[in-house]
DNA sequence: GTCTATAGGCTGATAGAC
DNA sequence: GTCTATCAGCCTATAGAC
């Protein structure tokens, strides 16, 4: 091909239209979100939306899915290894963090899909979400397996270990604000590290099995 | 008054559009909420929202005050009761199960402002929120003053229990999707009921004191 | 209090120049 | 690929009859 470097500035405008417009779903839902606002933020032009993406709806996909199959990935890598599950837990609180850190609006972004009902996505999009809760509660259910957690429900399990983390996350802005306005009682913002390690020092106590013997692999 | 009964009939429409109005709000989010469907889910004429409640503004705003305002009388009495502290919190999670019960859509409405970080409430409206959250927090603190709980950090602490919680009633409509699709492991949705038992367990197993001594109130 | 009809603003998309 | 100008549809709010 010839064009190698515009189609490498092709990709700066994709991703600098993903990176802001991920940003304004997040704080403002899908309809809230307006393309003139995305554009300025990403400091590319309106009709380049359409012109990438095919409008307004295919931005918004194609982030949640490029979103969903990265988180995808780590989460394989995780579930495939031979960690013990003690470990499991703590490195899928860690990609969490880590998912956050990078992009910090995502999970506000994902939490509004799912209270749609996925009403915006493809089914085959859909299917992302799935996986994704999927791992998490095999990265569970493989620790009442093994005997160190006690036998939780890891359906319920699962939910609260996602729905924990991606609450603190999502809810950042509004704490932010009422720290701004100096309406909270404490003085800092909690860190999105102490909140993780918080979280997985409670479930590791709240989920281990009341028989302190150690794993059994016959 | 002469219009007694005349008076009545308003306060029915007025509760069919927040009703109505509760539903579309926590599936669509404030922007993505149309009038027309919320007025014609309630049964009545679209313009009785803007005489009824000054427009989609109001209504909005007037769903999250009326609703934050009956959780905080429930959460202060609790707040004032005698209950020992490990029961405060099987109380707290009932609560929380009784609004969900009464409005199961109020859950994603209320994540949904927070996440935007209060955008489309009033600063008196705001501060409802704070309230709310501040009871939870202290529910919390007074089991870790009283020995009941370890030193836990009662701000990420109360943040992890109404996450959740929230977090479960608001992404209902996705798990009543995907098990409708077919796209679930399990056959049966998770109901309220077990999610709270679960988390109740999970949290007075991961928040109790290693020392077992009994509680002492000099 | 309720309803119909309509106005007016906003916003996503696109045609066409560069 | 990018930008400007513009259009067309949607949706809230309201005037005014009942």
């Amino acid at each position: 091909m010839v064009n190698t470097t515009k189609l490498d500035s092709v990709e700066t405008t994709q991703e600098a239209l993903m990176a802001a417009a991920t940003e304004v779903f997040a704080q403002r839902g899908f309809s809230g979100a307006r393309t003139d606002e995305i554009a300025r933020r990403a400091g590319v032009n309106k009709a380049m939306i359409s012109y990438h993406f095919g409008g307004k709806a295919g931005l918004y996909e194609t982030i949640l899915v490029s979103s969903l199959t990265h988180v995808t990935e780590k989460l394989r890598a995780l579930v495939a290894s031979n960690l013990p599950p003690e470990r499991l837990l703590a490195s899928l609180l860690t990609t969490l963090g880590e998912m956050h850190r990078a992009r910090p609006a995502l999970s506000a972004m994902m939490l509004r899909e799912a209270m749609s009902g996925g009403e915006h996505l493809s089914s085959e999009a859909l299917s992302h979400f799935v996986k994704v809760f999927g791992m998490v509660r095999e990265i569970v259910d493989r620790g009442v397996r093994d005997g160190t957690y006690r036998k939780v429900d890891p359906l319920l399990t699962h939910l609260t270990v996602l729905g924990s983390a991606l609450f603190f996350f999502a809810t950042t802005p509004m704490r932010e604000r009422l720290l701004r306005e100096g309406r909270l009682v404490s003085r800092l913002p909690p860190s999105p590290e102490r909140f993780l390690s918080h979280l997985e020092e409670l479930l590791s106590r709240g989920l281990a099995a009341d028989d302190p013997r150690g794993r059994t692999v016959p």
